[in-house]
DNA sequence: TCAGAAATATACCAATCGGTATATAATCTT
DNA sequence: AAGATTATATACCGATTGGTATATTTCTGA
């Protein structure tokens, strides 16, 4: 009872014109009939491609992750001190840049709200994404503090969750709001804790 | 056509025992089978106290609020210095306390997840319930300014953001990886936070 | 060009959705 | 205790849900 999608292109194609689809209504308030009206496809192809409304969840999921890595990870790596690619990160959120999240916010932020008390694979999933996000700024931090960037009293881990937790935080406040004024206050605050723990 | 309220009592008790299950499952994800499951009542009965589904989420915010309220303001209360009242503010969300939400984690981070594309109405009521939260800290640090606890140059505004903020988010770690360990490191800094800005 | 394969469209399924009209039961008033 | 009122239960509605079996179309290689 193996299943075979019928075309990687046609995969694609779902994946990435229903991604927006997802993050803005989430997973139980998106329907087939959404899918179908967004790719302009029928059922029939839709479930030829995928074995069922969670596989394109989790396949649009994937998607924005590995999106999202690449844009993060060539941000960074555009930057040559730690204490500059901090503040890059900080500021790949901010209103003037935004090409980070698909139309409907942080598929991290919704996927995590969404899918902690009623999906555990996605939640998982989140679980894994969140991680690596950690252990991206964490590794940043312990850099500069060998460099000296960074006073050596420094917890990489700590700050690390604490600026996620922060940037999570003013998004969630800016949708509610609808206002960027509010998240881009908060990167502010983001980037004075990064002086705080330089030298 | 108005609508009026069967019993009072019956609707306070459909309030409050749906209320945990609109928390986890979100407003889309929670049919009218799982409140009368809940509830052990019929959909008559339920029909008979609220007009239509959205008006028994609403009123499950609202009830949600005002418990919060009445905990955050009793804490706040119980606190002579201003610092301490911000302090006991953070505390109130860790682990070892565990008294504002209902299971599910915060409503409002839920809820703005999931109204902010969906559901104008909640959205607004998340604004405001967001606003009122941020101007209750913000006054509370106003006070602790005047009295010279915090800093002349501290933005109230800004920080009570801020440490809202950081607390929901980490809130949204916590569940996330369903571990209370990264709210009590990040609500760490939101008192490093306090404490940086304090005389 | 034409057969075979690959992919999409069509037509349908049972189950569940939110919602309503009405019947029944419980409560209150006198 | 009887009648009126108030509240809940029952039975049903059309629409939509996720999903599937099969027919049709499109593509590919000889």
């Amino acid at each position: 009872m193996k299943f075979v999608p019928r075309s990687e292109k046609t995969r694609q194609f779902i994946i990435e014109t229903t991604a927006k689809i997802f993050n803005m209504k989430g997973y139980a308030g998106t329907s087939m009939s959404d899918l179908t009206e967004a790719t302009k496809l029928t059922k029939g192809s839709i479930y030829g491609n995928f074995q069922n409304k969670d596989e394109v969840a989790l396949a649009v999921f994937n998607y924005n992750s590995e999106k999202r890595a690449e844009i993060i990870i060539g941000k960074l790596a555009g930057e040559s001190t730690s204490i500059a690619k901090l503040i890059a990160f900080a500021n790949l959120f901010g209103s003037a840049e935004n090409t980070v999240f698909p139309e409907g916010g942080c598929p991290l932020l919704n996927t995590a709200v969404e899918a902690d008390d009623t999906h555990e694979p996605l939640r998982i999933r989140v679980a894994e994404e969140f991680q690596g996000l950690q252990e991206l700024i964490s590794s940043v931090i312990k850099t500069g503090i060998e460099k000296g960037e960074f006073k050596k009293d420094t917890e990489p881990v700590k700050t690390a969750f604490s600026i996620i937790a922060m940037i999570e935080g003013g998004i969630l406040l800016s949708r509610a709001f609808k206002n960027n004024f509010h998240l881009d206050v908060i990167l502010e605050s983001v980037k004075e804790l990064i002086k705080k723990i330089s030298n």
